[in-house]
DNA sequence: TTGAAAGCGCTACCAC
DNA sequence: GTGGTAGCGCTTTCAA
């Protein structure tokens, strides 16, 4: 059914229904009334791809994917769950990690192809090219994290160096002395932010930093894995690991349990959790304690603002900086050396 | 700059531009080359909206993302990387997991709104729904997995059949008689097909079926340790288990650890693994043996099929049943009992 | 408050 | 092998 034969069978004019269903108001109350329920009755829907050339908008937010990234799909539910009932898709494209060259010409046909109104950009480098390219190039777009790039951008970042230095205080606060830091991708502004709140918490107490301590990597069970075993067998070991993600945790606990050592008795271990339906920090033996937000809120909240960035909000304006709980398991106790 | 003010600039017609872009073969091929190089010199891209429009073609597929699918994130990532070079976009919806009414509404919605040329269709029930309701609406589709219906329709498989048939018979070979499957959720197709190879193992060695030794559920670290756990406190336990995914298997080893046993020792564990690159079977410990099938191929493979259906390949020649290796690692070992 | 009609940028039919 | 041009289905001036 099209416009014009729709709007036949209501006796309008074709200009009056689009009016009536776009909400413009010059329609009277009694006419939109009628010709919603009436495109209901008669099945009646705009043409998507008419209405978007004739708008000029493309209709649709652009996220690209990297490869290893198991957040994403929490990410990306969430941002889907907040635009289920706008005319609003996700466009998804993929990308090998690390190939920033491939990265930056995906982004500039992202931004030039005319596909989407808008793209998210994820963990940014603090001199991120991609917000240069995409501020250049004048699309709309928003930072999921931050960057220290000096053009305007709107940016969703949750408080990375004040989750982990919440939780390094934790551990020192429990005795701790030697503790451990597998973090994310060198070079991120998560990762620096982290690393930041874990040297400051060190520092607060005096306690010199290690380099040794502190590792850079994907967040994979393998990387977990072969950092902690390492540096459990030397001497002196770590009695603390301040994990990037679950899945480096589940890496931690491996390493720890393959030496005969208990996790939350002889070591202990804080990570931080996106929130998975599928794998949940309560339910690891022992439970793990973890520094904790929402992935999937993110998604939702950040397609709420890339909304609002579209309606006008300017960039500059769009900046939220979102706390994280610490939340304490079994996986915390005193340290070893104290105890003795 | 739009296809009028390129085509003056070749000095060419808007018609011909057109076609030698598009490839159709009546261009010679000096003029093709010569659009083709302008086009990147000039920077001259289609309008998305408008081909669309006039074309009558949506341009994307759509795709359906249930909740607690952690698989999901590899599929997509599959099909967005053979989409790569077309211009083909993916469109996410959201639903809430199980909730049947919704999801059918969803996919009506995505049937008739003319945003997608096809659907995928996941996890097919053997008397499926959404695929009597996409076929009536005749909007092409492709389903992952199988059913029963008796409409025409494209299908991409793994043989799960086969593939736990074959593990059961692995652990039956090493002496295991009670061994425990916890499969998917009850009514799909394929955990269907699961417990058809699980049970034809046994029968084939005459060993009796016993309904206690089987669970259903979702592909969670949780349904992996509680039924685990509860199985393995009841006397005789089982010495094996057949574990649907990585996340059960996590569950698994959890629940085996819990009660001071040892993988691959005491009880062995096969699982089924879609190949993630943040969590591999190599690197559990004990290494984790199992039936394996790429996720991300089956979605590369199912863009591709897409593709194929679209171009006019009937429904009904489109027929995959990929095999599933079978992975052995330190997870399976001889039946303790055997052993004594 | 409503309607007529001019495009949005492109493809594909038809003519040459 | 190339070009003119009529739409694709809708929104949005402009006029009534």
């Amino acid at each position: 059914m099209k416009l014009k034969e729709f709007a036949k069978q209501l006796g309008l004019s074709p200009t009056t229904v689009s009016r009536a269903l776009s909400g413009y108001p010059e329609v009277s109350e009694k006419t939109r009334k009628r010709v919603a329920e009436e495109a209901v009755r008669l099945g009646y829907r705009p043409n998507i791809n008419a209405v978007r050339l004739v708008t000029g908008r493309a209709g649709a937010i652009g996220v690209v994917m990297g490869r290893n990234e198991f957040q994403f799909c929490e990410f990306m539910s969430g941002m889907a769950e907040r635009l289920d009932s706008e005319d609003i898709d996700i466009l998804v494209s993929p990308v090998a990690v690390q190939d920033t060259k491939a990265e930056i010409q995906l982004y500039s046909r992202l931004a030039t192809s005319g596909r989407v109104d808008a793209v998210i950009v994820h963990s940014p480098k603090p001199n991120d090219e991609r917000i240069l390219l995409l501020h250049k190039l004048g699309i709309p777009f928003l930072v999921h994290g931050r960057s220290e790039t000096n053009v305007p951008h709107a940016w969703l970042d949750i408080d990375n160096e004040g989750a982990i230095r919440r939780a390094t205080s934790h551990l020192l606060d429990l005795g701790h002395r030697r503790i451990a830091l597998i973090n994310g991708r060198d070079g991120l502004t998560f990762t620096l932010h982290r690393d930041k709140g874990y040297r400051e918490a060190l520092e607060q107490r005096g306690i010199p930093f290690d380099p040794r301590l502190v590792a850079h990597g994907q967040f994979t069970d393998e990387i977990g894995f072969r950092f902690a075993r390492s540096l459990l067998e030397q001497s002196p070991r770590p009695t603390a690991f301040v994990a990037g993600s679950m899945m480096t945790a589940l890496g931690v606990y491996r390493a720890v349990r393959s030496l005969d050592l208990v996790v939350g008795r002889d070591i202990s271990v804080i990570a931080h959790d996106d929130v998975f339906p599928y794998l949940t920090a309560d339910n690891m033996a022992p439970s793990l304690s973890t520094s904790r937000s929402s992935l999937r809120a993110a998604g939702a909240r950040l397609a709420d603002l890339t909304l609002q960035l579209l309606a006008g909000r300017p960039a500059s304006e769009i900046h939220e900086l979102w706390p994280v709980e610490l939340i304490l398991r079994e996986s915390t106790g005193p340290a070893a050396e104290a105890a003795q």
